[in-house]
DNA sequence: TTGTAAGCGTTATCAG
DNA sequence: CTGATAACGCTTACAA
């Protein structure tokens, strides 16, 4: 490989006899050409293979193009579900995602995230998740813009999106009595976030109204480990649990094979299951869980919507969208 | 939000009473600073909260620190534990993950690269899939060095990180002969990269040399529905397969989940299974896939190690290398 | 519409 | 070891 040496503007403007401004002003959309000049312009730099350096773009304009991803659990289903759509959105808008990985806790969060600062990032988006509020101070006071996605951070600033988590729980509740279950229970994990706590406050809430028995175990993360554990400590009651809505997917899916095959307890004949985030895995017919729909796609636009509209008229803007999400029914919960 | 201004060399330097130099010094290891220097200087940078632009840094040194992922279909399984290990590791060298995302296939793929050369990419790992030979070329013309996982192309100067997929193709057989299995399958997605290729090519080979009955078929992409599909074409066979090999985990479990639910054949017992990448799934209870796992880790870790080496011993090191993917037994085929 | 010139925040070179 | 000074490649007044 030879250590290839980019072109510059002034070469694509000496080649096209203009003035390198000339150059730049062809590049920049709503700058004023005359179409010839800007003909020139994108000839030479065609023949030249010139592209832009928005490294240098990005110091005097004082602004990046690029948002910042910070996200745990990339590995999981929903979050990778989300980080394409994400990045998808951002590319259509033109603007470039760099990706922050929270899963080690040493200190590679913080190297990793001071990175991005140095790179001048506009924004981060945080998908949820370990990251604790320093790091959305950290982000705020070096002017980047902010959306917090199933957070529930106080400070004032970034965008909040969050769903209708404890209507999801209240939802689901009717669904297992409609089913005929009298005796519920809440299998969370111990992460604690405000999204999985709005789950189980709202089952509780609307079980209790209902005067229907209902429990909760919490173990664990949010994985499909932490289910079969959940599953374990719920089964093995002398008060059998017959409905058992999981925090999440992953959850709900150990929960089941360690029902089925563990315990060999059929779903949903002796016992209705329900989970939240519809990943993939959901729909398989190993599976067919019913659960609530993460709105990944909506999340997305609104996120990229709100980064691309311009900080003045932000104060204009809602700062928090409440999406609602969908409940799919499969056969994981007998019908009424 | 106040349109934070950051705060420069310059006025590091002037607060701690030395030179814009000492400062660029002080961040920049291996530079020789003075003790007494140094100290002032970053109590200096502490206090007002200074942050290296790496723009600037990237402009002058001409090396930008950014490291593109180029990647299709994010949100499976095997991709987004691959992307977990890269970016991590990618942290823990200091360098930094710019995401693309190539699934659409409109100009956005187009659009998003040229974006990734515009920000100085200091080199790219296109992670499979789709991404055809003409982004090799483009990177490759634009000074990035490059690394290619699980492709073919024949482009010198990357490093190709590959697996010994046609050796896996010949064990998974012998592994199915011992089980008993006398008419064999493979099945494929119509993708046709060199890794799935590979798979297919060793199994036949092998099935051929022992006599055995071999068929395959290839039906859409890579994922649980297409698994579905062969599942129906390969089950309604006159001679139906009582061992089939899956190029993919994805579509080994769509391929179980229609066999046990649809046609109701009991696997392992009447028909054997195998797939390929240990996503995790396939060690879900339901699954109890035998699989080749992919040594993601150990592929991340080949690839962030060569981009970290300095181009100039470049010439020295393997522009390939080759890793064997582990046969994990689970249970989807009989005991010998 | 176009060109000239100043500046963005760094690092590299070169005296001291 | 330290401090001037010249790049780096670009945008953006300002003047023509």
């Amino acid at each position: 490989m030879p250590p290839k040496d980019f072109v510059s503007a002034l070469e694509v403007a000496q080649r096209a006899g203009v003035s390198r401004s000339a150059v730049s002003r062809t590049f920049t959309p709503g700058a004023s050409v005359s179409a010839e000049t800007r003909k020139k312009v994108t000839d030479a730099a065609e023949a030249l293979g010139y592209h832009v350096n928005e490294l240098a773009r990005g110091l005097m304009r004082n602004e990046s193009g690029i948002v910042c991803l910070v996200v745990s659990d990339v590995a999981t289903p929903y979050r990778s579900a989300l980080l394409r759509e994400l990045t998808s959105k951002l590319q259509n808008v033109g603007k470039v995602a760099m990706l922050i990985n929270t899963d080690r806790s040493d200190g590679s969060v913080d190297r990793a995230l001071s990175q991005a600062i140095r790179y001048r990032a506009d924004a981060s988006i945080i998908l949820s998740g370990l990251p604790d509020a320093s790091i959305v101070r950290l982000c705020l006071k070096n002017g980047q813009r902010l959306v917090l996605i199933n957070r529930d951070d106080e400070e004032p600033g970034p965008l909040k999106i969050n769903l209708d988590d404890f209507e999801a729980g209240e939802r689901i509740v009717t669904a297992f009595a409609r089913a005929g279950c009298r005796s519920l229970a809440f299998a969370n994990s111990e992460a604690g976030t405000p999204s999985l706590m709005g789950r189980e406050h709202g089952f509780v809430a609307a079980a209790r109204k209902l005067g229907l028995e209902v429990s909760v175990e919490r173990y664990g993360w949010t994985g499909y480990e932490a289910g079969r554990v959940l599953a374990q400590r719920l089964l093995t009651r002398t008060q059998r649990p017959d409905a058992v809505f999981c925090a999440t997917d992953l959850l709900a899916c150990g929960f089941m094979d360690t029902a089925r095959h563990q315990f060999g307890i059929g779903v949903p004949q002796q016992l209705c299951l329900a989970g939240f985030d519809d990943i993939e895995q959901a729909s398989w017919s190993s599976y067919g869980l019913t659960t609530f729909a993460q709105p990944v796609a909506e999340i997305a636009s609104k996120a990229v919507e709100w980064l691309s509209t311009s900080e003045a008229a932000d104060n204009i803007l809602q700062h928090s969208v409440r999406l609602t999400a969908e409940l799919i029914w499969r056969t994981s919960i007998r019908a009424g």
